[in-house]
DNA sequence: ACATTCAATACAAACGGTTTCATTGCAAGC
DNA sequence: GCTTGCAATGAAACCGTTTGTATTGAATGT
């Protein structure tokens, strides 16, 4: 490959006008452009991204942390991540940390020594060490879909509560009462604001939330599905199910027709997130909209800023949700 | 951040010596290596990722070009590649390519420009930029998923043809013989590969695909619930779908239930590619597994032995696929 | 006509490592 | 005792850009 020097010779002007010819034209005569340009072009030279990344000490690469890639909803955020990416010229490292706390460490060292210029993480997990446990050294850091909005990094997501609550208006004013939840991992901050948000919209309504009622499991159509199993085998008189996620809402109709229940008629069932595959369920899946692409967007929008060096203030950007009414929730007298 | 001449400072020693520790301890003194581990240690060293990566021209990263990064098939893929990435030590830069073939030309310039040492290409596209008509410069590259088998350039895949031919035996053995064909996109060589497979095990078995049973379009849940559309209500004898994706399959399973057909009594419905969410579907999906992980190990597998100077010979890898048998397929008499 | 200014360009340092080559000191061989 | 060889280390070159500073020559002002 060509290098800055053999278009300088070709061009009979020294290096540092070659660069200028790409950084900064208008400091060029005509001239001396129209030659360096003409050189370039002849020798097919194209400046070595890694010496000028080296120099600048930037990667103008961000790093994508990502529990699960092959998880639909994750990729759609990532799908939003990259539209921004590439509007800014940026490039986007995606690493799967699978559900191994110990791999996001990596993702300070990635900044650290210089292989990316800032993180940004899907899902909820501690990520203590960005800070350096209070120190000074912060990276550029921010935290999408299931944010801690008590972080003292930028994040951006939904109302959890409040979008439970949506849905529990919904199956309330459809006519439920005996409602079973298919809980995800109990540990996890959005399991909890959900579930919260959940019990106090149904409180709101005089409805006391039965925890056993309440059934926990991984976030996935096979969590969703012995979820349902055990809830539904112990508790046969639930009139509809509250999902936290359309896989597990998925995972939950399966394991409803095969337990013999005809849908949508004896049981009503609802997710969440708005996965495209909940259109084409059987019944089509009643959920609430979660705007994946577009928190993609805004997340790797704030990264941006950050890194162009706009102090971004503690933000905590919550995107609007959306009812959205199919045929699994079923109107009972 | 501290570099490498503090340590050197600190542990009273020269540059040269605090590298070495790094890449090859052997040739330190254990007295020395001591002290110069105490001394990174202190300031909390690590080498400039940027620095190292410029001297040696290498990026240790790998671009992998995904049409469609929300696609759960290729998602999946990535999900292999980025197992055997880091595996190696490789990362990864992810590019969402959509549709736009002039995004891929992308490709070659980040390699030509040193942002990455490889392409891994999912899906087909010519590409013939890459090997820039036929001369000297081919850059290491790796085509997977719907690969071009008469590529000049490694691929790894599966063997379509063979595989659309053991579904054609399955659905003719179950008793079908009026079997429409739900296509993918016309234009693409996995379409024309399973097409032709699929007509050419029908007429072993003696039954001639009718063309006006064959409906092209999109590979996604959309396309195949319009495609559906258009040939059920051509012509409602066909007794099977043959989809050539999940997608198309669960689509055409949505556009089924909405023609009033009940399934899979009334029409049998095959799918491909065996995605997870085929076993949820209602009736569950009979389809071909396509090992994607696999093919996604197979190929960064590839792009490590490519990188690491081995020749890679004109290799066609194609992994074994599988019937997998639910219910959505009906015998019929 | 000479000082001043400015545009255009060249020179050289710097970025932070790695690596080649040279040097030193010590042990072993004769 | 002197040479030889090897292990341990240091000095300096190098990777390919960018950029601050110096230089040059022409244009402008008085």
């Amino acid at each position: 490959m060509a290098q800055i020097r053999d278009v300088a010779k070709l061009a009979g002007v020294s290096p540092a006008t070659v660069s200028r010819a790409y950084s900064d034209p208008s400091k060029l005569s005509d001239e001396t452009l129209k030659r360096v340009r003409a050189a370039a072009a002849e020798l097919r030279y194209k400046p070595s991204t890694l010496a000028q990344l080296f120099r600048e000490k930037r990667t103008n690469t961000v790093l994508v942390m990502v529990p699960d890639i092959a998880n639909v909803l994750f990729a759609r955020v990532v799908s939003g991540i990259e539209r921004v990416a590439v509007e800014n010229k940026f490039n986007l490292i995606v690493s799967d940390t699978g559900d191994d706390a110990a791999i996001e460490a990596v993702g300070v060292e990635m900044v650290e020594t210089y292989r990316a210029d800032g993180v940004i993480q899907l899902g909820e997990r501690p990520l203590s060490q960005l800070h350096h446990e209070g120190e000074q050294c912060a990276i550029p850091f921010v935290q999408a879909i299931s944010a801690d909005p008590n972080g003292r990094y930028p994040t951006v997501g939904i109302d959890d509560h409040k979008a439970a609550g949506t849905m529990a208006d919904h199956l309330v004013s459809s006519g439920h009462r005996r409602i079973g939840v298919l809980a995800g991992l109990e540990d996890r901050l959005v399991t909890q604001a959900r579930l919260a948000g959940f019990r106090d919209a149904l409180a709101a309504k005089g409805i006391a939330l039965d925890a056993s009622l309440v059934e926990y499991g991984p976030y996935s159509l096979a969590g969703g599905e012995g979820a349902a199993q055990r809830l539904l085998s112990r508790s046969r008189d639930v009139t509809a199910l509250f999902c936290m996620s359309d896989e597990i809402a998925i995972g939950a109709i399966r394991a409803a027709y095969d337990l013999g229940f005809s849908l949508p008629d004896d049981l009503s069932i609802s997710g969440f997130d708005n996965i495209e595959f909940g259109k084409y369920c059987t019944p089509p899946l009643t959920t609430i909209m979660q705007p994946a692409e577009q928190i993609g967007e805004t997340a790797m929008g704030v990264m941006c800023d950050m890194l162009r060096g706009q102090a971004v203030p503690q933000m905590h950007e919550l995107l609007p949700t959306e009812l959205v009414v199919r045929a699994s929730v079923q109107k009972i007298a």
